[in-house]
RNA sequence: GGCGACGUAGCCAAGUGGCAAGGCAGGGGUCUGCAAAACCCUUAUUCGGCGGUUCGAAUCCGCCCGUCGCCUCCA
């Protein structure tokens, strides 16, 4: 199987991936700062990464995977006192929005989501450190990190000092050493959440807390380091001149992962902007695998466009694989035993050597080329457009086996590869989860719909076609979708 | 002003030197009581524009036009 390849920030380049030990890999994503409703903007990063450490997985690696929510921040201090209650509580109100998306989105990867007022004794001896060895200075209850004093400083983002310095746009505080010196630690003004510290009350600067933690769950050169693209710089490239200036080791990190903004009529969208999607009225809307089919229908390096044509066409892709998918389970499932053992679907191994028809070669062969051209679109920089692609060739090849001429198109054993294929790399995606287009097994909705199914047919073997009609029109009007198939009624929630 | 990304059919979107994937929408056909789903055929002599390199470029180089992002909090 091909290598795994990832676009670097770092280099600016696609190149092999090869993690600091061998079948391990560690990955930070930089979760949200949390001070307001999680939006569709935060979802990018976090099911690249979900995706990303799906396929390190598939792949065999044995991964583990940090994030973080940066969870004292002035923005977070700043509602607070609008609302007049603790930074405490909203920091947990917008965890909690946060973790209950991706809950419903099933970005399940996360081994460990990290917070930074959690960590407060670990970041205060790192800037301990940093001032001990000239890298900080404090600064009226505040802390700098002195950016002279690294001499890779700007190598993340391609820019010098001096650039910064010519292209400054900010007023300076002047009592910076430098203009670009960013606060490792803040000193707090009265009434603000604060922690002691060796300078004085206060609280961790932005950047440092990513270091902080990252450091501490996975060590100096961890393997992927990821977040949008907004952050490398100040923040990443900030974390990159902290970290190794206190370990003295290189790379912090060895690969970085950017994914491109979500935009809104071709404007980036965030919240300083004022033009947000929040997630929690999202996924009330769309199932979880359509939201998903979206963010993956765009390479992530490319800016992705929000608006509701696109996610309905999301809608309809989806609608077409989990059909395929469906119909080759159903098939599956009426197949006769085939001399397998208690042949039933996804009967594991039925592998009765019986002659197999033309057309099941076929649907054989087109899983594995499915399996092959997913496996390298993923592996080239998680291509998950071109991947998408070949579980449409692979839909395509399903529904043509299962209309062939005579019914020959597929052997259990082909639908069994295909059904595989389709749970496997879909699977990596993410596009099963929660929502299918199978019909749930319970619920007192589905057996009524189920009654009311059985009536309609029966009114169709009466060739009662105005009952029949009014019976699908009704039905469709609540959500319900009727296929009528030559072995009966299919029917389905939509999606 | 500095740094960077991008510009492929009606729309979305792969493709980074050898005759332009895939999806949605549209058109024609098959199947169906009708519909839906599905299948078959069809929809870019052309990849923002102009030059250049090459036997050959959407793919490399230069210039121009346009869009977006970062440089200040941001996923």
């Amino acid at each position: 199987m091909a290598e795994l390849r990832l676009y670097n920030t770092l280099t600016r380049r696609v190149e092999p991936f090869v993690p600091r030990t061998p079948g391990r890999a560690t990955m930070y994503t930089c979760g949200p700062t949390v001070y307001d409703y999680t939006h569709i903007g935060h979802l990018r990063p976090a099911l690249v990464s979900d995706v990303l450490a799906r396929w390190l997985r598939r792949l065999g690696y044995s991964v583990l995977y940090i994030s973080n929510f940066t969870d004292i921040d002035d923005r977070i201090i700043e509602r607070a006192q609008r609302e007049g209650v603790g930074y405490r509580d909203v920091a947990e109100r917008y965890i909690a929005d946060y973790l209950e998306n991706m809950r419903v989105l099933g970005i399940d990867q996360v081994d460990r989501y990290v917070r930074a007022t959690d960590h407060i004794p670990q970041i205060i001896r790192m800037i301990e450190a940093l001032v001990e060895r000239g890298f900080a200075y404090p600064l009226d209850g505040d802390v700098y990190f002195d950016v002279t004093r690294d001499p890779d400083y700007g190598k993340l983002s391609g820019r010098s000092l001096d650039q910064m310095m010519a292209g400054a746009r900010v007023k300076v505080d002047e009592r910076k050493r430098n203009p670009m010196d960013f606060a490792l630690w803040k000193a707090a003004k009265p009434g603000e959440p604060a922690w002691p510290s060796p300078w004085g009350p206060g609280r961790p600067g932005w950047h440092i807390e990513c270091s902080a933690m990252t450091l501490e769950y996975l060590g100096s050169g961890l393997d992927i380091h990821a977040g949008g693209d907004d952050l490398i710089f100040p923040h990443h490239e900030n974390e990159i001149a902290q970290s190794e200036c206190f370990t003295g080791e290189a790379p912090f990190a060895r690969y970085w992962l950017h994914n491109a903004m979500v935009q809104i009529n071709e404007e980036k969208m965030s919240k300083s902007l004022g033009n947000i999607v929040a997630l929690r009225d999202l996924v009330r809307r769309y199932p979880a695998p359509v939201l998903r089919m979206f963010i993956l229908s765009t390479h992530y390096r490319k800016p992705l466009n929000y608006s509701e044509e696109a996610l309905e066409e999301a809608r309809r892709a989806w609608e077409r694989l989990a059909n395929a998918r469906e119909a080759v389970a159903a098939a599956l499932r009426a197949a006769p035993p085939a001399g397998g053992p208690q042949g039933a679907a996804g009967a594991p191994d039925g592998a009765a050597p019986q002659p197999a028809a033309q057309g099941a070669e076929e649907l054989a062969r087109a899983a594995e080329e499915a399996r092959a051209a997913f496996a390298a679109a993923m592996n080239e920089d998680l291509n998950t457009p071109l991947a998408l692609a070949a579980l449409f060739d692979l839909a395509r090849a399903a529904n043509s086996a299962l209309v062939a001429p005579g019914a020959r198109g597929a052997s259990p054993e082909a639908l069994r590869a295909a059904l595989a294929a389709f749970d496997e790399l879909g699977g990596v995606l993410g596009l099963w989860t929660g929502a299918t287009a199978a019909p749930a097994r319970d619920g007192i909705a589905d057996r009524l719909v189920e009654i009311l199914v059985r009536l309609r047919s029966e009114a169709r073997a009466a060739r009662d076609w105005s009952l029949a009609d009014r019976i699908r029109d009704d039905l469709a009007s609540v959500g319900v979708v009727l296929e009528d198939l030559p072995q009966g009624t299919r029917w389905k929630w939509q999606a």
